[in-house]
DNA sequence: AAAACGCGCAACCGCGTCGAA
DNA sequence: TTTCGACGCGGTTGCGCGTTT
């Protein structure tokens, strides 16, 4: 029994979109806002399924997108943010205005890739490539390897790593940064290789762990103090000090004194990993 | 000049998550 | 509590274009 599909698809465009496909799209939106994708289509009159509409105007039709070249700024923080989340493109867009998950996706595997491997840094792992490594570092920046499925053993493994509330960056609560667990390990997911991950990687940032960044739903929750566990399994909203990008799109920096309870997280030192 | 090749980007697909019923 | 529909995300595909042979 399969997934029913999202849409009829036997009566649908696919593929690129025409000028005015884009202009009915913009039109309709702009008359009637986002969102209700799957009835957006036949009320703008598009033969096209509600999923591809979001996905045109998400990445190329918003107003507020930035076109053009990513600056080496935008590389730096795009690799910092890679190496400390993982492929959660949509959090790493998120810090990036202007910028979609699937922009940043594809400049991360066509650009930033390659610019790591000529660095000799592995691109998944953010560790200096191993043995032999400048002839691995050719071989794989001439796009020899990489599914970025396969073998991928990010800071925050798929399987380890449940999706974060949105739209705020938020950590999946078993994922600790340069903090030990209560038992003095890493909680990301017990992989033995863990301790090896990023030996050398100073992120520079000040990570916070505290409520989440949007209000809590009930009451009771804001007013409870959490355990140590509780803390673990609440929402870890991190505030970036990156460069010139300091914390901005976060609202906890303008946090009420509930945040003065907030543990700051020390930058990497020598042996520690995330 | 033409063909082959490689690269980059837009779009699609399938799955996970969330919220409403 | 369970089910179902919709949304959003990450991975993958395929086309168009530029470069090389």
């Amino acid at each position: 029994m399969g997934r029913s599909p999202c849409c009829e698809k036997a009566h649908t465009n696919k593929g690129a979109w025409t000028k005015e496909e884009d202009q009915r799209l913009i039109a309709y939106i702009k008359a009637h806002g986002e969102g209700c994708w799957r009835s957006l289509p036949k009320a703008a009159g598009l033969l096209r399924c509600g999923k591809s509409c979001r996905l045109r105007w998400m990445n190329y039709l918003r107003p507020d997108l930035k076109r053009g070249n990513f600056t080496d700024d935008d590389d730096e923080l795009i690799i910092k943010l890679h190496a400390l989340l993982g492929n959660k493109w949509s959090l790493i867009a998120g810090q990036l205005p202007g910028r979609t998950d699937n922009e940043i996706k594809n400049y991360w595997n066509t650009h930033i890739k390659r610019k790591l491997l000529s660095r000799g840094i592995d691109p998944q792992t953010h560790r200096p490539l191993s043995g032999g490594g400048s002839a691995a570092a050719a071989a794989a920046a001439s796009g020899l390897t990489t599914s970025s499925t396969a073998g991928f053993s990010s800071p925050l493994p798929a399987a380890a790593a449940p999706r974060p509330a949105r739209p705020a960056i938020a950590i999946p609560p078993n994922v600790m940064f340069a903090a030990p667990s209560e038992d003095g390990h890493s909680s990301s997911g017990g992989s033995s290789d863990a301790p090896a991950r990023c030996p050398d990687l100073n992120l520079d940032l000040d990570l916070s762990v505290g409520p989440p960044c949007s209000p809590p739903k009930t009451p009771a929750a804001a007013a409870s103090t959490p355990t140590s566990q509780q803390q673990r399994a609440a929402t870890i909203c991190l505030c970036y000090h990156l460069g010139v990008r300091g914390g901005e799109g976060c609202s906890c920096k303008t946090a009420s004194p509930a945040t003065a309870g907030f543990r700051f997280l020390r930058p990497l030192e020598e042996g520690q990993y995330i």
